[in-house]
DNA sequence: GCATCGAAGTGGTCGGACCACCGCAGTGGT
DNA sequence: ACCACTGCGGTGGTCCGACCACTTCGATGC
């Protein structure tokens, strides 16, 4: 037994698995600033192109921050951060799966809505409602979609929860939402998707938890629905 | 205008981006081998360096699989292998996070045993009572775990979208779960959870999704309000 | 026909060099 | 005394070339 030499797995993913540690342990606080690479590489006894790589690796998954010129930081470790990636999934899901990310969507945005019925603020709910008066005062799809995007997120911010709001917009990821609605909108469904956007607007204004739970669901589920069909049809 | 020198962003970033882009577009399929590392550093006029750093992302992202002395491969990109990386989420999480985590997962966890008493198999139940009694027949807290895992797995499963799986498996994280259930269960809670492991297993056995929606939700909320306690206490 | 071995090819690691950028102390002016 | 400018040191970003560890598969020998 050599106790200098672990030697599981390769020296990179070794040093992933230090810095989160690192991380945990409360060692690195969040925007705390790293050691350099060059430091780093020393410490761990390993060469700075390894080091680079687990550093790149944590800064797409949204853990670290590196600033050129500046140095590497640990990022606020906010819900938004960490589940940036998430928005990967839903862009390299094709088929069936896609029918799945819209049914955890589904569940997840009428929860979100009900939670938002009952906490949202008079600020929060006019910011709602101007986005849906610009989402039925053009044509352009493009910005149709923007509104729509954004009066989810205002509702999911209200609802209170990061993390789920997080998730939800990973599941709304623009390219993702482009790629299924296309097909959606394009079947005349826009007279459909602002009377249920009205309809869980006007749960909100009631504060009504329970309406808001089931327009929400409705609204996701009919998509979820179209998008079904289309792919067993 | 130089058309062969974009440049937004870093070269290491520009090459993650080309290397999904290439899959959403088909060009490479699930499970397929890549070129070399040296041949697509080459292709995309970019360094060895630098490509390495973008495999190594997309590596710990599931994207891409490196096998040495073998070559590069595209993931079967299910569910599983993208998601993944949420257990980082979850054990990177303190404080009022984990109350937000436990609240998601009580929502999907809820709705996915609803579904599974739905639609579960009798090869499935018999798992999920096989757990039950494992977990129920020993004091090894390690052991009580592993099958507590197990048993909420093999429901998750029986819903039947690997997607909510996924992410149940990952807001259940070896790591997560062992930080929440320490103080949890060394409170003398064993009682109560196996009281609602039986009302969730039972709702199986009924096959009544309502029930088994409630029994989930509770035992999870039961946890929930546990840790909110003692956040704010 | 089959087990063995070895060479070619692949990812993994290393060290060094240079570039682009940021931050700040020092400088010069007003 | 204050401020804008400048220069330098330090940092991450990129590239190169070499070598190592491992897999693969055909050639070799039995």
């Amino acid at each position: 037994m050599d106790e200098t030499a672990p030697q599981k797995g390769t020296v990179t993913q070794r040093a992933i698995e230090r810095i989160k540690a690192m991380i945990t342990e409360g060692v690195l606080e969040p925007g705390q600033r790293l050691p350099t690479e060059r430091d780093l590489a020393a410490q761990l006894g390993i060469s700075r192109s390894s080091m680079r790589e687990a550093i790149r690796a944590l800064t797409v998954l949204g853990v670290l921050e590196a600033r050129h010129g500046s140095g590497i930081y640990v990022t606020r470790l906010e819900a938004g951060d960490l589940l940036e990636t998430f928005g990967v999934v839903a862009d390299l899901s094709r088929g069936p799966r896609l029918v799945e990310l819209l049914q955890v969507r589904r569940v997840l945005e009428s929860t979100a809505t009900a939670l938002a019925a009952a906490r949202i603020t008079p600020e929060q709910l006019a910011e709602v409602g101007n986005h849906l008066a610009a989402m039925n005062a053009t044509d352009d799809p493009e910005e149709i979609l923007a509104h729509d995007l954004a009066f989810h997120r205002e509702i999911a911010a209200a609802a209170g929860n990061g993390t789920m709001a997080a998730i939800l917009e990973g599941l709304s990821s623009r390219t993702f939402r482009a790629r299924v609605w296309r097909g959606y909108q394009e079947e005349g469904a826009f007279a459909r998707t602002r009377r249920e956007h009205a309809a869980i607007h006007r749960a909100l204004v009631a504060r009504d938890p329970e309406a808001a739970r089931a327009a929400a669901a409705a609204h996701v589920g009919e998509v979820e629905e179209w998008l079904r069909a289309r792919l067993t049809g």
